[in-house]
DNA sequence: ACAATAATATACAGAACTGTATATAATATT
DNA sequence: AATATTATATACAGTTCTGTATATTATTGT
């Protein structure tokens, strides 16, 4: 892939957690990034697609990243479970953390038939299902259920923290999962 | 108070709930409110102080209305505490839902020194205070703990049933809270 | 060296947006 | 009936936005 094509994937991911993606223009974009539209509308036929790869590459990044520490820590299924909140807090407690792009981006576009609510939408469901893979395997009972109440969870002390950076929302979602969890295992 | 202001500010608070507040003109506003923009400007200075007074309204009608429900059908505090998420559970499922106004208007507006920003993060935790106060008059150790444990159910169920509605992720945040809930208590 | 590709510079069309100016009509008030 | 208030109609200034057209400059491959 082209390198500028990855900068302006990297410049209008951080604008549009920073400034909101409606409030930002192509203009700014290609200005941060070191280049101009013409070179921006080769890689992306339009605002709407960039907004499309941005959402579905900062997915693809959580994923992997979260997928690898678990892998790389647990061996065991019930293990995974209870350390991923561990692993959560310390992607939303991270410096660079920004938000969750499908959060945001599902707020700005609330139309249920655009396509972005729709990839927000679906991204939001994948992560869902990630838990509940995880859930079952660990032989928990409801696994739907669970993995839900985690995703609720996870949702919700993101959401607090891109309102109040530092607000250690992410503290308490970490107890009340090992709560839930736990009643799950027994 | 005027009957234009009042029509202008429900039209304002459902347009913003549907197509998202940057999306959404002031020339829409005053089309669907049937007025005109003169008239808009007379009662609201900008558009953010609209978008100021419209979250206002949302807050104190949904505040109002939460403790209008469980003042009228419990007494003592641990009581309300547990009818709570039912209550939710009305809100979030009625019909005429269109998500929590802070929530999204915190992601359309995500820096920290935003006005409209610093309202929404002011009205959220006016919430968790809300039933923080419902948690110590039920006599619970951890009050603050639990509030913002249901607080970030709350919002996780919000944020959920917004990104795609009937996804019934009240009913398994209402388990979730029953279960800490009784943890806390007992 | 030459040709093809990639990137830049710049200008602009066309639309949408906030906010205001100005003049007119409808409604209350006294 | 005369006057003040309230709302409308309409136009527009000024900005910002997405997307394109056109011409020029770097860079790469052969």
């Amino acid at each position: 892939m082209s390198l500028l094509k990855d900068k302006i994937l990297s410049v209008a991911t951080d604008l549009f957690q920073t400034r909101g993606i409606n409030s930002t223009g192509v203009d700014t974009i290609v200005a941060v990034a070191g280049t101009t539209k013409m070179t921006l509308y080769k890689y992306f036929n339009s605002k709407e697609e960039l907004i499309l790869e941005v959402l579905n590459k900062g997915h693809q990044d959580f994923q992997s990243w979260l997928n690898e520490k678990l892998s790389s820590n647990s061996k065991k299924p019930s293990e995974k479970l209870q350390k991923l909140f561990e692993f959560i807090e310390e992607w939303v407690t991270a410096p660079e953390f920004r938000g969750m792009a499908f959060i945001k981006a599902s707020a700005e576009f609330p139309n249920e038939e655009n396509a972005i609510h729709k990839l927000s939408s679906e991204q939001s469901r994948e992560f869902k299902q990630y838990i509940q893979d995880l859930a079952t395997q660990a032989d928990i009972k409801d696994a739907e259920g669970l993995s839900l109440q985690l995703s609720l969870l996870f949702e919700g002390a993101v959401q607090a923290e891109q309102m109040k950076r530092g607000s250690g929302a992410i503290k308490y979602a970490k107890k009340a999962a090992k709560i839930l969890i736990d009643g799950a295992l027994k």
